[in-house]
RNA sequence: CGGGGUGUAGCGUAGCCCGGUCAUCGCGCCUGCUUUGGGAGCAGGAGGUCGCAGGUUCGAAUCCUGCCACCCCGACCA
């Protein structure tokens, strides 16, 4: 069946491709760029998504959706945003087929049917959104808005990769409208903070919060936080981002509220969102030659039973035990499946089972009915305990409780030892191409040094960290004065 | 759009240089028996316009021309 997995005698991107495909997350669609999304994969979205719109909902937030189509002249309205996003943009010209004369049975675009006006496909939902807004918004009574939209938007990219960049993907985007600057600045730096503890606690991915440098930063935001993750071949990944747009969308979209003291003032926006790349990320940062590696918060499966016997009198035994155990775990709230296929052997399931990064594996067999015991397989360590059935119960909700911990931890400590600070532009370009990781240097605060570094070495910076200490220290590159270390990495 | 490469069964491939029992092998699939505590074994079986269209030749997966698709490296990007 499927081909060993190793990331050291090939080269990484394989490994990712071999583990997207065994794991049976997804596959490449016939369409250029898109993908599939199997249901193993796409259960595992759905878990992320309830998780993140419960952390929406306590914040404040409420869903909406808003279409597909952006016409173009709405899509051009915010320049900036609209020069950002128009290399990549797919457009509808027309509304109609009809059949061709000269191929019979084949069909083409009919050009009687050309539209007045092109309709991009959403890259993202500002332009839609904020011309809706203008409706909606006449009072500071009226502010402020607080909506999310669960959606798939189109962005036409050259390369592709699964999860990672396709040319459709899922994603959420939050769009927030405030009566003032600080109300949205608040908004974009807690949705940051949101997606930072959703991203550390359920998917047990360590993040740096910082801003991005003007070159990186969202087409059309004054302000861009995001949440960057470092994974196992040592390249960055930007997991989440939130914009602070100031009033420029306002702006665009004439967007005005009569103030409390009878002023006529522009509102104040945000946006921000997370897409199926998380899963990208959730797959490069914990998998391993054996697969993926799931944690429990997230796992669409949380604990398999795999029943081992030999006839049939011997398996409606086993069944008997392992039915009973699958109930009392449900009713603690444990996910859990008793995969009683007799068309497959146990060890071909152990393996399937580690392939798609189930956290806890119960093997229950003769020896164990004899025993009273079961099996408890981790898959994180690979390791095995044998544990009686009355104490089974607690030992897999502290083994679920402690592999969640123990993933965030060993990334973490990953990530820490792949950071590297670094002060001359010399050492800058040895650790890149020894090490990789993230780099930690001073950098003088210009957009030409930034391409200069880009140029030479491919890393780019991913953030000014939130938290780190505001030393003073002369820039990596040019030797001008800076005020803080920023983080520099080969991204995705 | 520049540079390089590849198209052979569901997937991965051999054969191509040097035309002629070459359509090879592995995985998967189907049937039967034996198996079941780490990807089962044996036996039998199904499955192919060799990317497409021309051309050269008695004869083309193989040589020539054109086209198409995909991959990698740039440029671009979440």
């Amino acid at each position: 069946m499927a081909k060993k997995l190793t990331k050291r005698d090939t080269d990484y991107s394989k490994w990712y491709n071999e583990i997207v495909v065994q794991a049976d997350l997804a596959e490449n669609s016939a369409v250029r760029g898109c993908m599939i999304i199997k249901p193993y994969g796409y259960a595992i979205w759905e878990k992320m998504q309830a998780e993140l719109d419960k952390m929406f909902k306590d914040t404040g937030h409420e869903n909406a959706y808003f279409p597909l189509f952006v016409p173009k002249s709405l899509f051009e309205a915010e320049e900036k945003n609209a020069e950002g996003f128009a290399k990549e943009c797919a457009v509808v010209t027309h509304y109609r087929l009809k059949n061709d004369e000269e191929q019979p049975g084949k069909l083409q675009v009919d050009p009687a049917a050309k539209l007045e006006e092109e309709l991009v496909v959403r890259p993202t939902s500002e332009a839609v959104i904020w011309n809706t807004y203008k409706n909606w918004i006449q009072s500071y009574r009226d502010l402020p808005i607080l909506i999310n939209q669960w959606a798939n938007v189109v962005r036409w990219e050259m390369r592709t990769r699964l999860f990672l960049r396709t040319a459709e993907f899922l994603w959420q985007e939050g769009h927030t409208a405030h009566a003032t600057k600080e109300e949205a600045l608040t908004e974009t730096k807690l949705m940051n903070q949101v997606y930072a503890d959703f991203v550390e606690n359920y998917m047990a991915i360590p993040v740096i919060q910082g801003i991005k440098s003007e070159s990186e930063r969202f087409a059309g935001a004054e302000e861009t936080y995001c949440i960057e993750a470092l994974m196992q071949d040592g390249k960055a990944l930007q997991a989440g981002t939130s914009h602070f747009l100031g009033q420029n969308f306002a702006k665009a979209f004439d967007v005005k509220y009569a103030s409390q003291d009878g002023g006529l003032e522009y509102v104040w926006a945000t946006s921000w969102g997370v897409s199926t790349r998380l899963i990208g990320a959730l797959i490069m940062t914990h998998s391993d030659d054996n697969g993926l590696v799931l944690p429990p918060n997230l796992a669409p499966i949380q604990v398999v039973i795999v029943p081992i016997y030999k006839g049939v009198e011997q398996q409606s035994k086993v069944a008997k035990v392992a039915e009973r155990i699958k109930t009392q775990l449900q009713v603690h709230n444990i996910r859990v499946k008793f995969d009683n296929r007799d068309k497959f052997k146990p060890g071909f399931k152990f393996n399937e089972y580690e392939l798609k990064g189930v956290p806890l594996r119960i093997a229950i067999g003769p020896k164990d009915l004899e025993k009273g015991t079961l099996e408890i397989a981790r898959r994180d360590t690979l390791s095995k305990t044998t544990v009686h059935l009355d104490e089974a119960i607690e030992y897999i909700q502290t083994q679920l409780n402690q592999m969640q911990g123990d993933l965030f931890q060993k990334a973490k400590s990953f990530r820490d030892t792949h950071t590297t600070e670094v002060n001359n532009f010399e050492t800058f370009k040895e650790v890149l191409k020894t090490k990789g990781g993230f780099i930690l240097a001073h950098w003088d605060g210009t957009a030409e040094t930034e391409e200069a570094i880009k140029k030479q070495t491919k890393a780019t910076i991913r953030c000014l960290p939130l938290e780190g200490k505001k030393e003073e220290g002369n820039c990596v590159f040019s030797g001008n004065p800076s005020k803080q270390r920023v983080l520099f990495a080969k991204a995705y």
